[in-house]
DNA sequence: GGGGGTAGGTTAACGCCGTTAACTTAACGG
DNA sequence: CCGTTAAGTTAACGGCGTTAACCTACCCCC
């Protein structure tokens, strides 16, 4: 029994404290996970938790490394219900990164945290993960002539900080509602500004008709 | 002497504290305050800042709101060097925005960190602060003919993620160089990426020459 | 001008934290 | 059967935020 119970809990301790964390973090954010919180629901000692992470910091580190695993699988769950090269995939990449982040949001708010000691974050979402994913949908979506001939690059850092900018602004303010933050239009939820932005996205916020020429009587209207 | 330098103090810890935990916020981040550490500055005892503070998060929370407040003024300055309702002016919001995060780089972590308890941030921003100034400036941009006439909100939430997400991912990713990030385009300095940011915030990141009408010849080229 | 109130400060202490050190225990290999 | 080793324990340290109890010097008022 307990003799056993030792052996096979060895290797379990580890996962189980992985598990742990995570579900602190997800219900109490940064401040409701320590040692010996995660040692009490693993139903073990604290300093036993030495034996597997080096220190704190260690085990909350492979929480957001196992996170971004997770992350950029339901990234490429809902880029694969497009095809290749559509605008479509691009913008369901989006979509999904919000979609991650709304349901999952404590957790996502330390995957993205900068006080964690902070070298993660990109190292793990870029090649394997999100970065590369959105880059390849924008390679494709140029190519296929649904994107303008430019950086793919820059096309990614420019979706990407949309996203990520109107997710963090939105979170600051505690998501959904936030009265007192101007007129009502921005408290609309992150999913109904991130629709709003399609336009600008597409089409930028230029009035339509500039460009150096002019169209249908600018300035004076030349017709 | 000890007599006064009590009065005297009096009503100076209080700021003395505030530019205290200010430093400490700037040199070492949320980590590195701590009430013992303020009040050693200060030249006092701990306990005793709790007779200007409630407590550790008041006290972050006076230091919060003095940044924005500094942070506004900030980019009022910068927006006042170009004339209402120019593009450049808005431009030049934006720019401010990332120099004054890039300038006081922990100092603005701490600003907009989800982590110190949470209201603030954007209570303080929006009407004397940074958003009424670049929705206004919107506004006139809008007025003037130089941004598509839209809900100015969402111009507005449009450019600010796209700002402030820049922002947040490159400092996650340590700002400047990041050499393990995707291909080094990403690893542009903020501003770098922020200038490459022009061409699709006016035009989007659509072709030219789409939106069910052509101009130039493309697709066959019927020139 | 002497006495209470009070503002501003102190020290001591509590319970939590991350982490280290020293120790126990149980399984396994030779 | 003994030594080694992996896994876990308890005790303890120093630092944290915060509370409680106390001190003390000033101010105001009778």
């Amino acid at each position: 029994m307990t003799v056993r119970d030792a052996a096979v809990r060895g290797a379990d301790v580890e996962q189980a404290a992985l598990d742990a964390a995570r579900d602190l973090l997800a219900s109490g954010g940064l401040e409701g996970l320590s040692m010996r919180s995660v040692a009490e629901r693993v139903g073990v000692s604290a300093t036993a938790l030495y034996r597997y992470f080096e220190n704190k910091e260690a085990l909350i580190g492979r929480v957001v490394q196992r996170g971004f695993r997770q992350f950029g699988d339901y990234l490429q769950a809902a880029a694969d219900q497009y095809p290749r090269g559509s605008m479509e995939r691009v913008r369901a990449l989006g979509e999904a990164y919000l979609g991650f982040a709304i349901e999952n949001q404590s957790y996502f708010r330390v995957l993205f945290s900068i006080h964690h000691g902070g070298r993660h974050t990109l190292d793990d979402l870029p090649e394997g993960g999100g970065y590369g994913l959105l880059r390849q949908a924008v390679v494709d979506a140029i190519a296929a002539g649904s994107i303008r001939r430019a950086d793919p690059d820059h096309v990614v850092m420019f979706l990407w900080s949309l996203t990520h900018g109107l997710l963090t602004i939105s979170m600051a303010c505690n998501i959904e509602h936030c009265p007192e933050f101007g007129p009502e239009t921005v408290s609309r939820s992150p999913a109904d500004l991130f629709r709003a932005f399609g336009l600008f996205v597409q089409h930028g916020i230029a009035p339509d008709n500039v460009d150096g020429e002019e169209r249908d009587g600018a300035k004076g209207g030349s017709a």
